[in-house]
DNA sequence: CGGTCTATTGAAGGCGATCAACATTCGTGG
DNA sequence: CCACGAATGTTGATCGCCTTCAATAGACCG
């Protein structure tokens, strides 16, 4: 239990401030912060949305389902979710994976019905921002504005990575590609201590996402193992040798945008 | 000659004016207006964009290439284009379609590089919009800004489905789905006649869309001919009967949002 | 009219699916 | 704390969708 992923009992600041040196912050900031630096008034605002009523949903329920009405925009305080949508004949295709510090789309604010649901990997907390919440952190100028639509973009950057990972790797590359975006999103968030992370993933979520069969997962899992390349147990996840494992996926991070584009925007 | 794609020489009112009744108009505004109706000044504000310096492109180069700086977004007035990215080896993956009346994503006002590319397939006649532009739009109010809003979250949404597309569905499911989207798209910027229109894609393009080899999607195409679904020689494509087509994908125009989803918005 | 791009067809092989056990871990309640 | 059942992980054997390789036909363009 000791290095287990954060659970309902402890907050998601205590699993916070043993990561980083940095003065605790949500995840979202810490996100956001690989974009632009903020000014101090930015950031209690921006540090102020984790304050809103939380809800928790207990692990593997949904959080919202297809065709539900969209409320506002939801952001992730701790815990593992995804998005997916379901085939009529029952197939299933996770989209995405929501991490802490993962804003849930912006859909909430243009569509009324939700055209994927959203299921939760552990408990997850989780509070709703209000549109006008939004609205008025984007008042405060265009250095949060500007991080939010950074926040937007990158989402459907990883997007349109996984429909490459789809379309073209193979099996091996394309669970090797889904990790080494892992690890790197949850460094972004402080969640990973170098090469070792927590992972709560089972091996049928895997292959939900990657679009294989829990088998083969559990083939793919062993060979990247075999090499040498990761050790994994449980939900204690660790690449021996990330180098050699964003080579076999050829992993190019660039499109996580984590280096500070928006640099030129930073308060003094 | 007579019904092939529009080419450089005659512009893209003369396509919209055989297709539909209404006043004629650039394809954005009319998609934009399956979301909501818009008011006059707001009309011709939408209408001036095309009005800029129109770029032209000749078919097959590129419009701009991964790792080049971004600029404005883009608008295309007509022809087809799709972002693709490459793996270090060579593999490509096209990522999106984009038809008349697309904006080419919002990325060039956040990220100072591209992530991917976006290749012509016909000549494209685009214009490029300067962010100033698209603020002043967006001041008109909010039923602007929102359409604006509701454009990019199809994007997202198509892309999301292209996940679900390429992750769960077998050939001949992915290539007919691919089909009726395009087929959608198409009747929603005026650009399909009934169950006609011109697809100007080789099977290699479809290829490296749906993540297979051009060798089977010739032989998917053909199934799909056999089976008395589709008629398509050259660039003529007909579905022969869509909903069958659409049943073989499992497809549902859901995601595509082109229900007037902001009417509450509408200008009286 | 020759050259290139695209479509088409055939044959063989492999990657990953499918089916079926079994092992192991985990959650839960007695 | 143990016992039970369910969920997850693991392994093997077989099957089939799709790839690969190769060759030909047709379409388009200069």
């Amino acid at each position: 239990m000791a290095l287990t992923w954060v659970s309902e009992h402890n907050g998601h600041m205590l699993s916070q401030s043993a990561m980083s040196s940095a003065p605790p912050t949500h995840p979202l900031l810490a996100r956001l912060q690989h974009y632009v630096q903020f000014a101090d008034d930015e950031r209690a605002s921006l540090e102020a949305l984790a304050a809103g009523p939380v809800i928790t949903v207990r692990q593997r329920r949904d959080l919202a389902r297809e065709g539900d009405k969209a409320r506002g925009v939801n952001l992730i305080l701790d815990g593992w979710a995804f998005r997916y949508k379901t085939l009529e004949d029952g197939r299933r295709q996770i989209i995405a994976f929501l991490l802490p510090g993962d804003l849930c789309d912006v859909h909430g604010y243009i569509h009324r019905e939700l055209d994927h649901s959203t299921g939760a990997v552990t408990p997850v907390r989780y509070v709703e921002i209000p549109r006008e919440r939004i609205e008025a952190l984007v008042a405060l100028g265009p250095r949060v504005a500007q991080a939010l639509w950074w926040d937007a973009s990158v989402s459907a950057s990883i997007q349109r990575e996984w429909t490459v990972n789809l379309g073209q790797r193979d099996a091996l590359e394309r669970l090797s590609h889904l990790l080494c975006e892992l690890v790197h999103r949850l460094r972004a968030v402080g969640l990973a201590d170098d090469n070792r992370c927590d992972i709560p993933l089972t091996q049928t979520d895997l292959a939900e996402a990657t679009g294989m069969t829990p088998v083969h997962v559990n083939r793919m899992v062993q060979e990247l193992r075999a090499r040498g390349l990761i050790r994994w147990k449980g939900r204690a996840f660790e690449a021996l040798d990330l180098d050699r494992l964003c080579n076999v996926a050829m992993f190019n991070p660039a499109y996580l945008h984590l280096d500070r584009e928006g640099r030129h925007l930073d308060a003094t």
